[in-house]
DNA sequence: GCCGTTTTCGGCCCGACTGTTTTCAGTCG
């Protein structure tokens, strides 16, 4: 069992406690802690007892008792008794957007509605109108809530969003003039999230209304869900939400620390200022009994100020442990993107990769690296054209002509080498010694049992000649999940092995995962970040990486490719 | 259901928009 498995179940119960008209609190209680269990890295299977289950934030007597049971039999009676008093139907219905329990419940309650097809029917029949609370637009309402729910969209990658994100700011500079004075990108698109589920942007105007109506007439508009002064909602033609809040210009700040989030660290924020006497809103504090305001943030770091605390990084701010490190001034000097000296994944057109080594090269040094790390496939991987041993030699040569024509950059000689089934690499040893990077990956077998899989990659690190475990977990995002493996001993053996783990700074991989590379970092092992790059346009996207990195709480000392090509060889042991 | 330098019981963030309602409940961010 995942932890992602168990946190679904815990999101189940609180729908089901939800529909049942439980206690508000309680059922946040159970996605709390979903929320928290999804970004565990280690596997709850390899808790040894309770009282470590209970250092899981969220986690209480109950909640332990139940994940116990869960492992111990992958069931769990009572989410089995719940689901035996709801419909089955029920909860999807609570996926409709502008539905929430009251309204599902009395849906079900008075009009025995239990699926969507049924809450369609009754939606064209006009029953719904005669419910107290409900009207004719309720109705229409559900009909188009359903609609959306059946074009439902999945999160678009960061490195989708954040692109994108650019080009609507800039329609929306052109269409508000001078209206609109200074807009943002807010959200987990501002925190560097993985993926976002919408794009949030924060604004100040000279003219809010115009600026308003400017941003629901956008040509790149197919809905407006909300359009009110200070706030509005949009769905874009690809069927993606954006959110635009404008407020005045001395709120600024108030308003980009509340739109940045993320809602669990807005909650944290709010109760520390709560205890304090002072009250938090997206429009700046205020004191709790007399309603008096206190501060509007221009700045958004003036609200962590205002209750002592040094300014968090966006990409911290998921209520982890930033405020108990903002508190004891231990938060991280997290990695730069300028402090990256070099990539240390990245393919020619000897493997899968469009563009010649001397291609590569020249990217890599009009972005100010010094050293781009070649790593084509090995034999096994015919797929992607994988080297034989006698085209390894043959780019071992055309690497040397390249470098013999440099003076500050060099292309390091590697393989991406495959790990293959048994756990043995893909090129005898006397090659892989010859060559300066050896980044070791998992490209077929995804389906092995945990345990096998665990063994197969062990034994990889453990042959001694891996420097890079290449993106350790395989999934590609929205489109295939992780294999299964016991990531904690994979990190053991790397550390063993004294090999670096990637970040996979390719958008569809981003492969450690935030939570995974901030266990390896934890545990002593060193991160290398690597673009995966199949054409010279791909090497920029190792920023993703970095945003990942500092999502982990990386510092330049934790990251292989800080280092200058000196000393990486020295300490891959080459030199 | 969880949690505790003011609590082991009684709180648990705060505000915008909509549609229904004559003052607010529900949903969402
Ligand atoms: N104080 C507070 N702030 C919230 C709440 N919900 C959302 N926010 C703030 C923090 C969020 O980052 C921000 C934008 O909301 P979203 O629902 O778009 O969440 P976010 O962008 O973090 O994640 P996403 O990828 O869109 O699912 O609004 C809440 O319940 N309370
Ligand atoms: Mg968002
Ligand atoms: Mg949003
Ligand atoms: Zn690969």
């Amino acid at each position: 069992m995942t932890n992602l498995e168990i946190a679904r179940v815990f999101r189940q119960v609180a729908e089901l406690l939800e529909l049942q008209g439980e206690d508000h609190f309680r059922v946040e209680a159970y996605r709390r802690v979903a929320n928290n269990i999804e970004t565990t890295s280690e596997n709850l299977l390899y808790f040894h007892d309770r009282d470590a289950l209970r250092r899981i934030p969220g986690v209480g007597e109950g909640i332990a008792a139940k994940i116990d049971e869960l492992i111990e039999t992958g069931r769990l009676r009572y989410l089995e008794e719940l689901q035996a008093q709801v419909p089955p139907g029920l909860p999807q219905l609570l996926e409709i957007p502008g539905l929430g329990p009251k309204k599902v419940r009395a849906l079900w309650e008075q009009l025995g509605i239990t699926n969507i097809d049924e809450l369609e029917a009754a939606a064209k029949a006009q029953k719904i109108r005669h419910l107290p609370g409900m009207g004719a637009k309720t109705e229409q309402n559900i009909l188009k809530g359903i609609e959306r729910f059946r074009a439902h969209q999945e999160r678009m990658r960061l490195g989708d969003a954040l692109p994108y994100a650019e080009q609507l700011m800039e329609a929306l500079r052109q269409a508000a003039g001078a209206a609109l004075e200074r807009i943002e990108i807010a959200g987990s698109a501002r925190r560097r999230l993985e993926t976002v589920g919408d794009l949030d942007f924060v604004a100040t105007a000279a003219d809010p209304e115009r600026v308003m109506e400017a941003f629901v007439h956008l040509p790149q508009v197919s809905e407006v869900r909300l359009h009110g002064p200070t706030r509005s909602t949009i769905t874009t033609t690809a069927g993606f939400n954006v959110d635009l809040r404008i407020v005045p210009a001395e709120s600024f700040g108030s308003l980009l620390q509340h739109s940045t989030g993320s809602k669990a660290h807005n909650i944290r924020l709010r109760e520390l200022a709560q205890r304090r006497g002072v009250s938090i809103s997206e429009y700046g504090i205020t004191d709790a009994d007399s309603g008096d305001r206190l501060l509007a943030a221009a700045d958004e770091c003036e609200v962590y100020a205002f209750l002592d605390l040094p300014c968090i990084p966006p990409e911290l701010r998921e209520d982890r442990g930033e405020f108990e490190a903002a508190a004891n001034g231990t938060l991280p000097h997290l990695l730069e993107l300028e402090q990256i000296r070099g990539d240390l994944h990245a393919h020619t057109s000897y493997s899968d990769g469009a563009c010649s080594v001397a291609e590569m090269g020249d990217a890599a040094q009009a972005l100010g690296y010094q050293y781009l790390a070649l790593t084509d496939h090995s034999p096994s991987l015919d797929v992607a054209h994988g080297l034989s041993v006698e085209r390894l030699l043959q780019r071992a040569e055309e690497i040397d002509d390249y470098n013999a024509g440099q003076k500050r950059f060099r292309l390091l000689n590697g393989t991406e080498t495959d790990i293959r089934a048994d756990g043995s690499l893909d090129y005898p040893e006397e090659i892989l010694e010859q060559l300066d990077v050896v980044v070791a990956s998992v490209h077929t077998r995804f389906g092995m049992k945990r345990e096998e899989m665990t063994d197969r990659i062990v034994k990889a690190l453990d042959s001694g000649h891996v420097d890079v475990l290449g993106h350790p977990t395989g999934r590609l995002i929205n489109r295939r999940d992780p294999y299964e493996v016991d990531l904690g001993r994979v990190l053991e053996a790397a550390k063993r092995a004294d090999a670096a783990v990637e970040i996979n700074a390719f958008p569809d991989r981003l492969d450690l995962r935030d939570v995974d590379a901030r266990a390896a970092k934890e545990l002593g092992v060193r991160l290398a970040i690597g673009s995966d790059a199949h054409h010279t346009q791909h090497l920029p996207l190792l920023r993703y990486g970095v945003y990942t990195a500092r999502r982990a709480w990386l510092e330049p000392d934790d990251v292989l490719n800080t280092r200058s090509a000196d000393e990486l060889l020295r300490l891959l042991g080459k030199q």
